[in-house]
DNA sequence: AGTTTGACCCGGACGC
DNA sequence: TGCGTCCGGGTCAAAC
């Protein structure tokens, strides 16, 4: 599922491949994709231009001249950028023809992923409960102290939480927690400041990283995009059997109603 | 009022 | 082959 570095990657790639593109024309197949009413959508896109790339959590923003293209991969949405000739896939769902021949295509198996137009500089409705960026200062000891200071979920939980942090999925909150060797289970009011210290430290690493490595891959890739990069990254936990520190298994738990893996020997407290 | 839980959207993967 | 079940990001409603 891509997270904060896949979309990031993403975002980053698309930058490269359609900057200053104009849309010609647009066909929507699976028409819930697009949050109001679509024939709208196509019409005010029409006519404008790939300006800047942006991202916000796991949102991506695509700012064109008169207004913001928001979209959201949720599970398994990818942008694919491919010549006109290229025969369509069974999961395209929104097509964008641009001035250079080349489409736009976007992909999504499950179908989750939304797309929506906001006006341009708007505060887009759903990030008002969206946290800070993890690499932001406002994310720092003295917030998370705050925000999880009456909060008896788990810490793996919070870090699912978007309100909490903004851009951590499933696999990242994992590598994160073992990465601090802390329980996943723990509850999130009972770390403190030094280990809240290192959760935000670690978490930048690891995110760093992944976009790092995301971005190395996606660039060997010449007529696809939306590969997200992944399976180059190196996991230490998320689906992993054995724990590369202590060689003892790695268990796999729900929490939160998420499958959660974790090391109990080397992740206690 | 604030916090927490669970259903929902969807289809591929997997198990029996 | 053919079912049934599981999974998951974010939203929303319901329950605590």
């Amino acid at each position: 599922m891509p997270e904060l570095p896949e979309v990031q990657t993403v975002l980053d790639t698309l930058e490269l491949r359609i900057k200053d593109r104009e849309i010609k024309d647009i066909k929507i197949l699976y028409k819930p994709i697009i949050v109001g009413d679509p024939k709208q959508f196509r019409k005010r896109l029409l006519g404008q231009h790939f300006r800047d790339f942006k991202r916000r959590g796991k949102y991506l923003l695509f700012e064109m001249d008169d207004l913001t293209l928001v979209s959201h991969l949720r599970m398994e949405g990818k942008y694919f950028t491919v010549d006109e000739t290229v025969p369509l896939s069974k999961h395209d769902h929104v097509i964008f023809y641009l001035d250079d021949g080349t489409q736009l295509r976007y992909n999504d198996v499950r179908k989750f992923g939304r797309m929506e137009l906001i006006e341009k500089d708007d505060e887009y409705r759903d990030f008002k409960d969206l946290g800070p960026e993890p690499f932001s200062n406002e994310f720092s000891v003295r917030y998370c102290r705050e925000y999880l200071k009456n909060k008896k979920l788990p810490i793996k939980q919070v870090l699912l939480d978007q309100s909490f942090v903004a851009g951590i999925g499933n696999i990242y909150a994992d590598e994160i927690l073992f990465a601090i060797r802390t329980d996943p289970r723990t509850r999130a009011c009972e770390l403190d400041d030094e280990q809240l210290k290192d959760l935000i430290s670690q978490t930048r690493k690891i995110l760093k990283k992944a976009i790092k490595a995301g971005g190395t891959t996606i660039r060997s890739y010449t007529s696809s995009l939306g590969v997200t990069g992944r399976f180059q990254l190196s996991l230490n936990v998320h689906t992993m059997k054995q724990c590369p520190i202590c060689h003892g298994p790695i268990r796999k738990i729900t929490v939160g109603g998420r499958g959660t893996y974790y090391c109990e020997k080397c992740q206690k407290g």
